[in-house]
DNA sequence: GTGGTCTAGACCACA
DNA sequence: GTGGTCTAGACCACG
């Protein structure tokens, strides 16, 4: 159903996607992943890729395994805090990076998002 | 070398490099690109989506072909700022866009991306 | 439930768990200890196995068989004594020589020790 | 030739085996280790594994990976004396265990020590 | 050549 | 059932 940039390996994508999932709250702290063989059909990847990826986030802590249970969402509300963190900061850094190889300044950058945004907020 | 994207058409993606590298500079007005043969070769292609990329792009406007000697960039000044305008704005929707995915409010995105920049320029 | 090292004859092996399991009083003196069927069904081993040691340490002094009622600890102190001492001895040299593998020399493994241990006793 | 112990996979047994190689001075600081495949024919294990234990301990910071080129220890001593540290406390953890568990006290156990090392240092 | 990733299929411990 | 480990064999990017 999905698919793969190969620029990347795919357990890494995968957490990238579960890491967006978590932030944007489709995952809720504590809340129980599918397991490795359900995710695996599911994305049409091998099991041991799922594996991988879930160990990844459990290294980070993002995610938590109970043996013979499953893997779930970590419940340290600090870490899912910190992930939401590290995310924006990527997303801006990646926003900003793109922005000044259009050859846009800090301050037309800034400026150019206050114009988009200006509906939402009362201007400034 | 590069890969492409599955859910996208190649020759739009080839677009949307060029419109780059014309708002990056890397592409000045008036100059030359390479033949749709070179092209094909340099993105292992077939001609004839190059040939596509590049009908898209004189229909906007940002490319002219001279007949029997090639496509070059526009010499419309107008036309490249209108390009970098749309490529500024769309840059900015994705940013948003994914943002907000991520459940942060305008007023947080504004913010967060002073506090990015804020080394660049002197503050506000 | 337990596995063996392929290093070491698996009736050496439960000698050296019963040993310990003597000196740290899980074993007192003069308890009986299961029979080598018993035993043997524990630890998934032949019965002839459990024999062997038994036989070994009843050598060491460290158990006796009471014919027709089974094999207990000692109740000759001394050997207890003499046995917990080995013990020691015996880690000792493992620890100082694994240390000194790594390149420890005796006063920083000492000096080490200590300091793991400061907050047990109050300092020397 | 070597064998590994159930109770503890073998990738995590062989990061334990290279970091006392590297503590002891067997792999000096920048020394290049086997490959995956040699390294997988020496103990009879598969790459895969290998790679695993490498993945692990670049992880960590002891080695580095040079693309095409192979792994290699790190230069980093601060990483080195760091590694050298922990395995130190390691060790004196285990030793202090187990002999706790055979019921001798903090002092007991430095005094035993002692008189282990009384010929190495000049008394105390 | 090197390490890095992925698949397929297997066995294990835990609950 | 779950995740954790391991093998066998494959393809890739890098130098």
């Amino acid at each position: 159903m999905d698919e793969f940039n190969a620029s990347k390996p795919i357990y890494l994508q995968l957490a990238d996607r579960i890491n967006r999932q978590i932030v944007s709250k489709e995952l809720k702290a504590g809340e129980k992943l599918p397991s490795v063989r359900d995710m695996g059909i599911k994305y049409s990847v091998n099991p041991n890729t799922i594996q991988r990826t879930y160990s990844e986030l459990e290294r980070e802590g993002i995610l938590e395994t109970k043996r013979g249970q499953g893997t779930f969402v970590t419940e340290q509300e600090d870490r899912l805090v910190q992930l939401r963190d590290n995310l924006k900061h990527e997303q801006i850094l990646l926003f900003v990076q793109v922005m000044q190889e259009m050859g846009y300044s800090s301050l037309e950058i800034i400026s150019g998002l206050k114009d988009h945004l200006k509906f939402d907020i009362g201007d400034e």
